[in-house]
DNA sequence: AATCTAAATACAATCGATTGGATTTTGTTA
DNA sequence: TAACAAAATCCAATCGATTGTATTTAGATT
């Protein structure tokens, strides 16, 4: 009674072979209806549940995705994990959600682990410390697929799916620029990150499109937590320069710097609105609601794990290398409706 | 080039056998320095990843323990696992993470899942929808140990960790009382749930100790989103009763309690002042911040973890079964501060 | 050098499920 | 009823690591 039961218990039990017992469990043709039904029954009645350990060793195969993000509360990676399982337990595939809370070393624990357990691919969102790569480059010679999402490392070879930054940018500029905002600043990130870099070209971008100059002092960077933004919001309104907008990179920024211009008594979004980027759920209960780019993170999981699963499927080894651009959304809100 | 390396591929290069190869990766005294490092040089050359697959079915324990929750997205939540990875890590476990999605009949199949990958113990918050408790009862014969965290079943044998709600609500409203508060409500959740009852009788404690006289007028039930929290606080304003602070049973009802407040005018908290329950981070970023109760995710995901833990390492079949309540701990904010 | 002990390593079974090939059973036809 | 094809079932090897027992080797002792 304390070990579980196992086919071969099923098989003694029934004076037959386990490895009709194990067809028979895999609804195999080579097993006739009636023995079937004698052996689900029984499996049924000793509570039977198959060892998956050994049938993934047995297979080589453990129909099992991981997944690694930096952290699973932020909003972003938990709806991007809700599009992966979607997808992934649509088409019969577990998932294994690892966190690498930023940091390299747990990172590179937990691939290691999850190789170890013999996952059939790989999808990783990389931490902030992820600088060196070895870790995930000697995977490209093994046969289990990896696919960067959101956050990536710039591999050859590893296919990537991100958010289109750029076209983010550019939208929420354009939304400003639509809303009669003539004057419009940029609270952007560390310049090393490519989708700060890339949310800055849209903003420029935007900007050219207008006929509106480009100047370099409406622009800050930051580490963009919430009071980056505050400072920021200081130092920009000294500048005295004429200002009726911000558009900040992230949506935690704005909220900063929306407090510090509340403090002061402008009126938001009448005499300055605002536009965050990556629509956090607290964007929408905070005063005034914050306008925001949505970057799907459901979505970005969806295309990601199909994408995953097909790299499993046909086995594409070595990999061919693609990059899928994910479109964002604008929510608009109080702090720029005028 | 194409599979991976096994301890056979090691001792096949260097003509001795497999199982000296695995006791040397296992350290094993019987091994002598000279051979180990011959070995593990190998396996290094190789680029060896044990196969925890057979490893595991070999031992038959995997050192992994199982977490479902209703969902990730929940800061309780990603708190909680926060504290049970910490715990089981630094035990030498790994933790797989399940979200329930308040569905029980994904609830099943992940439990079935786990079970059939051979976690070694199984800790979980249970849906919703969870109130037949057949899959999780069967696991009472079981040697794998279950332990309920926050949202439990009352299913004897079993232990549970559980916020002290009672105290909670106990604190809450004497917090309220000390800041001179007198004519105090309550909004409170589906009655069915426990958690919500405790929050409840808390209140009503509190009230006595205090020589306040609980009147039922001044109670609301809803299922406490940000809406209902909303409607709760109109029809309670319609009472016309003298009222100086409302206790939310979490922190989404009081948000919304607030907002209708303050399109009334009314001042908060000189007016009426508000506590929450569970202090979601959005309740730190408000206007004005509110004051709540702070379940501790990750102190209950670390008791819970650490039970566990115990009771894997004793083997402790059959189960006995105990409680364990966490404290909570009151956040004095903006909404209650006179 | 012969003998003995302890240390190091080899052998072989095992965990539970899967699967190609061999064997047996069943049913059909001559 | 003998012969045969097709269907059903059984046999045995396999996945990779672990582990109790057996064997070999090295070193010590007389």
């Amino acid at each position: 009674m304390n070990n579980k039961p196992t086919i071969h218990d099923i098989a003694k039990a029934l004076g037959i072979d386990s490895s009709t017992v194990s067809r028979a469990l895999n609804n195999s043709p080579r097993v006739t209806r009636a023995t079937k039904d004698k052996i689900l029954a029984k499996a049924e009645e000793l509570g039977y549940q198959r060892n998956m350990l050994a049938s993934n060793l047995r297979k080589n195969i453990t129909n099992t995705i991981g997944v690694v993000v930096p952290r699973i509360s932020r909003h972003f990676f938990s709806s991007a994990i809700q599009g992966i399982e979607e997808t992934a337990y649509l088409a019969g595939y577990n998932v294994i959600i690892c966190q690498s809370l930023e940091q390299l070393e747990r990172e590179k624990k937990i691939v290691g682990g999850l190789l170890a357990n013999r996952v059939d691919g790989l999808l990783i969102s990389v931490s902030m410390e992820t600088m060196n790569y070895d870790h995930l480059e000697a995977l490209k010679n093994s046969n289990i697929p990896l696919i960067f999402f959101d956050r990536h490392c710039d591999i050859p070879g590893f296919s990537n799916v991100l958010i289109d930054d750029f076209k983010g940018g550019y939208d929420a500029t354009q939304h400003l620029i639509s809303k009669g905002c003539k004057h419009i600043a940029h609270f952007s990130g560390p310049q090393e990150l490519e989708i700060y870099k890339n949310r800055f070209e849209g903003y420029k971008a935007a900007l050219k499109k207008n006929n509106l100059t480009f100047k370099e002092e409406y622009v800050i960077s930051s580490r963009l937590m919430e009071q980056d933004g505050y400072i920021s919001m200081r130092k920009l309104l000294a500048k005295k320069l004429p200002i009726d907008a911000v558009f900040c990179a992230n949506d935690l920024s704005a909220i900063g710097a929306m407090k510090h211009t509340k403090e002061l008594q402008i009126k938001i979004p009448d005499a300055i609105a605002f536009v965050g980027f990556s629509n956090e759920p607290v964007s929408s209960v905070i005063e005034p609601s914050l306008t925001t780019i949505d970057q799907s993170g459901f979505e970005i999981g969806k295309i990601a794990s199909e994408l995953m699963l097909k790299q499993i499927l046909t086995k594409e080894t070595p990999q061919k290398g693609q990059t899928i651009l994910i479109d964002t959304h604008l929510i608009e809100r109080n702090s720029s409706k005028k």
